[in-house]
DNA sequence: ATAGCGAATATTGTATCCTGGGTAGGTGAA
DNA sequence: TTCACCTACCCAGGATACAATATTCGCTAT
């Protein structure tokens, strides 16, 4: 079943590359919902001891990818569709917040970050490239946390959008929803340029709640 | 310095003890922003080995209470006032959330439970007991965490409020603020339990605005 | 055949050990 | 005096060893 390779390579400290490969694992699909996962098995896979696989276990446990029960073992964590909108709603609270500090702290360097991300997904839309739609949208969404200039928000936002990620609710996969996300982007992106903060805040918030809504339909 | 007692009581296993003890410190303010903590003086202070104590470490690395710094060790994280501002804000996002979850999906066990936090509010506030005014107010915020049924939620406010509050910016500690705190979540009450999902939210985004100028008022 | 029990095994939890990087403190030369 | 270098100690990272608990699987008795 070694789809992914979970071994090491050049990281900094082995810990930190074990959390990075097992929550790749993890959200890639390789690693699914309710699947148990074992210390020794997972160390020897990466060429590591048990020690640094814990510590990244406890910190995919605080990340809420793993759920652990003491003196059982940790299992991948799984979440029903009420979950998955929770998720959602969360998300959108938090984006619109950094999508209201971005019209007062973005930087020239950001408004760049976002149009970048604007053409990519225009050119990968107009050219079917799902992957490459999935990978613009996920440019567009960070570069609005990133002009928030919110370490604080940033990190509660990437979690979240990992959290998401990895149930493969891939809302984009929805026929006609690329084209649908490509034009709110640049609603949202105009909003931001105007510093119109409410228009932002609103249209941000609206968005993701079409994502959701795309993401439940296509998911079964 | 050992002011507060880090040894181990009734847990069920050392790292999900090392972690209370360690994270209660530094809510308590008895280990500081910026203070180095040293593995091996926890584990001793708490008469367990390095392993539980790492694995802690982990976790409020995770959380957000420490920052580690590879080969070098943790220290216990700073905020200046501009994060502290931003934290607030986070919560009171989330928190309105929350309470418009609420309207929907409290029982009369959870109002029971805002009930009561306001009674020992009241009664608090009337006697000047200042350690139960923070108390019986945290009580609020929790119960309106739980009653909106939603986990992710409840774990995300926890660790903002705890976050916010080891940084001992007491709003309540202002002159007159715990008179104003209580006569606004006797407002956001009243908004819940007439379900004006609106207007609850408004107030409570309002409310956490006021505690975060008074904590910063407070604060000097 | 199956339920209950018990031994063997697997896996987590904790302690200890080893190594190497980092730091401080001291010594000597400019 | 100051700066560079050297040394010795400290501490984090990782591996390994040991302990406690869960699970599995086979045996037995009904």
């Amino acid at each position: 079943m070694d789809i992914i390779d979970l071994k090491i390579r050049d990281y900094k400290n082995a810990r930190e590359a074990a959390f990075e490969k097992i929550k790749e694992a993890i959200i890639k699909g390789h690693f699914k919902p309710g699947e148990k996962l074992v210390e020794q098995t997972l160390a020897q896979e990466m060429g590591v001891s048990r020690t640094p696989v814990r510590e990244a276990i406890r910190r995919l446990e605080a990340e809420g990818f793993v759920i652990s029960i003491p003196r059982k073992g940790v299992v991948v964590s799984r979440a029903d569709k009420e979950e998955i909108v929770q998720l959602y709603s969360i998300r959108a609270e938090l984006e619109g917040l950094a999508a209201r500090w971005a019209i007062e702290n973005a930087d020239e360097d950001d408004i760049q970050k976002l149009d970048e991300a604007i053409s990519r997904m225009e050119e990968t839309v107009a050219s079917g490239d799902l992957d490459g739609v999935v990978q613009s949208n996920a440019l567009f969404h960070d570069a609005i946390a990133q002009a928030s200039k919110s370490r604080i928000l940033c990190t509660l936002l990437k979690t979240l959008q990992d959290n998401i990620q990895r149930f493969r609710f891939q809302s984009l996969h929805l026929p006609g929803r690329p084209e649908a996300a490509l034009a709110e982007h640049k609603e949202i992106i105009a909003a931001i340029k105007e510093k119109k903060a409410e228009e932002a805040d609103r249209l941000l918030k609206e968005h993701l709640q079409n994502a959701c809504a795309a993401a439940l339909a296509h998911m079964k």
